[in-house]
DNA sequence: TTTCATGCAAAATGTTTGCACACGA
DNA sequence: TCGTGTGCAAACATTTTGCATGAAA
């Protein structure tokens, strides 16, 4: 297991794999080699990641049996729709990240270097909740941007300023 | 004022022309026709708005002396860089909303009709603010996006199904 | 053996850029 | 006047689509 997470994960009864086989017959829908192989890459470890870094990893594990650009985005599109990933967008273009087997996470995203660092809040479950109610508005998930500057680039921007742009 | 929206205002010390205006000094930029009917229009009622939006809307006052795409493209980012609009990105487009003169708030978004349902929570500001202090991270702003269903959504969707899904 | 999924190429979408001209300070 | 901003057209990046072929059930 990673050592640099302090979320763990959440026990569920059933693999991401077996959830996914549930949500394609329930919809009479088919476990394809492809849809195989990209739920196995995506639950392995990789959450944060976009169409291209999963597709530029597919490739490189699996050289020329590879999966298409279209089959990944309908793929991620539908692993959506089964609950087992959340969208976000993200600087133009759609971030995929853990929505089952994952605690409940927020994000901050650093505006310079573009890292995103997660953090958790049993709070903000309950206020989303609560807000849900208040609208009888049925809350399916969310997701939350914390934008700002992380420490590291606070810092070398800081050094710059004082070592090189002083022309 | 309108009735339709239970978030008031914040009182702040200048307006967001003058805010823009300081903006535009301190980075020797200029204030243009262009910048300034941009920020009039978005200004006077229309928050949760694209590009195109706003495009569209100075076509129809303005007639011929418009603002071209491009301009308005530029426009919007210098507006988010001068902390007057915050940028959502929602559904593959960007969305722009008031981060000036207005309480910061949340959104409930719905899934099926795409409508944006506005609510505050002061907890959340807390929130932010405690987690970007633990990653000694520099919070700007943040961003919060429920997906769900709403109310009118749910119940059509029901009625539907009761009445005609039926085969 | 019937339906659904895939891959390819092309299209569509939303946004950005290079450059000549226009304009604000 | 000088340097910045604008509009145009074209480029761009990401994502989606139509269609013929391939593969699950």
């Amino acid at each position: 297991m990673s050592d640099n997470f302090s979320l763990g994960s959440v026990s569920v009864a059933s693999t991401p794999m077996e959830r996914f086989e549930e949500y394609l017959q329930s919809r009479s829908k088919r476990m394809t080699r492809q849809r195989r192989l990209i739920v196995d890459h995506v639950f392995r470890e990789h959450h944060h990641f976009d169409a291209d870094d999963l597709l530029d990893h597919l490739k490189q594990t699996l050289g020329e049996r590879k999966v298409s650009r279209p089959t990944v985005y309908r793929t991620l599109s539908e692993l959506v729709d089964a609950g087992l990933l959340i969208k976000m967008e993200l600087g133009g273009r759609a971030v995929y990240d853990y929505d089952y087997g994952y605690p409940s996470h927020e994000h901050l995203f650093c505006q310079k270097c573009k890292k995103l660092i997660e953090f958790h809040s049993d709070e903000i479950d309950r206020i989303c909740d609560a807000a849900g109610r208040e609208h009888s508005f049925r809350v399916l998930n969310h997701r939350m941007i914390v934008s700002g500057v992380c420490q590291e680039c606070s810092q070398s921007k800081r050094r710059r300023k004082s070592r090189l742009d002083l022309i």
